[in-house]
DNA sequence: TCTGGGGTCCTAGGACCC
DNA sequence: TCTGGGGTCCTAGGACCC
């Protein structure tokens, strides 16, 4: 493969800083200097925290009870997570960062690769600072860019960049990188978790640079093939595989805690009919159909009380995304692994065998299959579902079977803030 | 008392086939 | 008496990410 250095491709990080607690100020110019955090769901432990936050030392995903005491003490500003403004905001500042560059790959809720070839590389670090300048205008959010000569020198660039003032360059072979990598531990490498730096440090491998500069045989031995990857990259060797983004999703997941614990049969029944409602409604949206769920109930790690936790796999007859369908088979997956006397904590639904349903549609053996009438008619009536739900809110018409809102295993969220920007009655007024 | 949810990829091992 | 080995597919479990 040829490459120059003029056209090889330079890749930007863009992170926002502190996202959740950053929509949560937006619209609360009140909490400007104060310290803000978001709870998870449940609210049970912290997944975003503002700099204040951070200054007080509450640490990434810890209990919300084991920091309540400071939480008061410092009169902190704590938010259920709301995932409707997030996703919105977020929407927001990747079709900003549109206008500037022609493809935004986004990676999760608050970053963005961002390929930079030709004039764009050439001019890098400007446009980077444009990026940053007209995101911060166009929708408040700060953002951090860390540009590298792969991902994970761009994504460790981004860390360093929030220290250092919003943009910061990682080159594969200059002095600066080898010091930066030198002086960062090793578990802070994008792809090396926990697991991993308790291998890599019986073995002496403490920072990036000792990760970099491993023999191949043994990392690969050691890590598998990822880890392998992941020390490529830091010599600035693109190693893709593990970030492309995939041609369509092969899994569908909805599972949750419940906000009290379960002992009934029933009420683990509606919590999973509830799920199947979620995955049937993404489902649709999405035009997949699935061929096969998994059925997911135990109870809690932590609690007193003797451990459960079993999954079960039903094979659907054919390929749908029929909430009717999905129920009844979640229905089926319970009978099988519930077992009585336990306080269960959490239930869940995974979907398999996703296909496309263009694949199927139209086709002569689903026209003339037995029950092809009770389909269409199911496809219908779940067409009108969604268009209500879309219109009046989700969960607006649901199926009998999935309980009410106010069941004692939903999840608890006491401090959610308003929908400002998706639903009318939440937007914010002017006097 | 109180510890998230939604994803992906890799590997090892069993079943099955020839 | 003699009793293979290699390929493929599937699944469960581990590890990681945000």
């Amino acid at each position: 493969m040829r490459s120059t250095s003029s056209n090889r491709t330079l890749w930007a990080l863009v992170d926002c800083n502190n996202f959740f607690a950053s929509c949560e100020r937006l619209f609360r110019p009140d909490l400007a200097n104060r310290p803000v955090i978001v709870l998870s769901s449940n609210d049970g432990c912290v997944v975003a925290r503002s700099n204040e936050a951070k200054a007080l030392g509450i640490g990434m995903g810890e209990p919300e009870f084991k920091v309540r005491p400071l939480l008061r003490r410092h009169t902190v500003a704590v938010f259920s997570s709301n995932f409707a403004l997030y996703g919105d905001i977020s929407a927001r500042v990747m079709r900003t960062m549109e206008s500037l560059v022609p493809h935004v790959e986004q990676y999760s809720i608050d970053e963005a690769f961002i390929p930079l070839t030709g004039p764009l590389a050439a001019n890098a670090d400007e446009l980077a600072g444009t990026l940053r300048k007209r995101v911060a205008g166009w929708t408040s959010i700060v953002t951090s860019i860390g540009l590298g000569t792969t991902r994970t020198l761009a994504k460790l660039a981004s860390d360093a960049a929030k220290k250092s003032g919003g943009v910061l360059r990682l080159e594969a072979g200059t002095a600066g990188t080898d010091a930066m990598l030198a002086q960062t531990p090793v578990g802070e490498v994008w792809g090396i978790g926990r697991r991993s730096v308790e291998k890599l440090r019986l073995r002496g491998i403490l920072t990036a640079k000792n990760l970099r500069d491993a023999d191949d045989g043994k990392t690969r031995k050691l890590l598998s093939i990822a880890g392998l990857h992941t020390a490529l990259e830091l010599r600035g060797i693109s190693c893709v595989s593990r970030t492309e983004i995939p041609a369509s999703r092969r899994t569908m997941v909805s599972s949750r805690s419940f906000g009290q614990r379960v002992t009934d049969k029933e009420h683990l029944a509606e919590a999973l009919a509830m799920h199947a409602a979620n995955v049937g409604e993404r489902l649709r949206r999405e035009k997949l159909l699935c061929g096969a769920i998994t059925v997911h109930i135990r109870t809690s790690r932590y609690g007193q009380g003797p451990f459960y936790d079993e999954t079960t796999q039903i094979g659907l007859p054919f390929p749908t995304a029929s909430t009717k369908d999905l129920i009844r088979a979640t229905r089926e997956g319970l009978e099988s692994i519930f077992r009585p006397g336990f306080s269960y904590a959490k239930a869940g639904i995974m979907l398999f065998d996703l296909i496309s349903r263009n694949a199927l549609q139209g086709s002569l053996a689903e026209a003339v299959a037995p029950g092809a009438d009770a389909k269409r008619r199911d496809r219908e009536l779940m067409r009108v579902l969604d268009a209500a739900n879309r219109k009046f809110g989700r969960g607006a018409l649901r199926f009998a079977a999935e309980g009410g809102a106010d069941a004692p295993w939903q999840a608890s969220r006491s401090k959610r803030s308003p929908h400002w920007t998706t639903v009318w009655e939440d937007l914010l007024l002017v006097r």
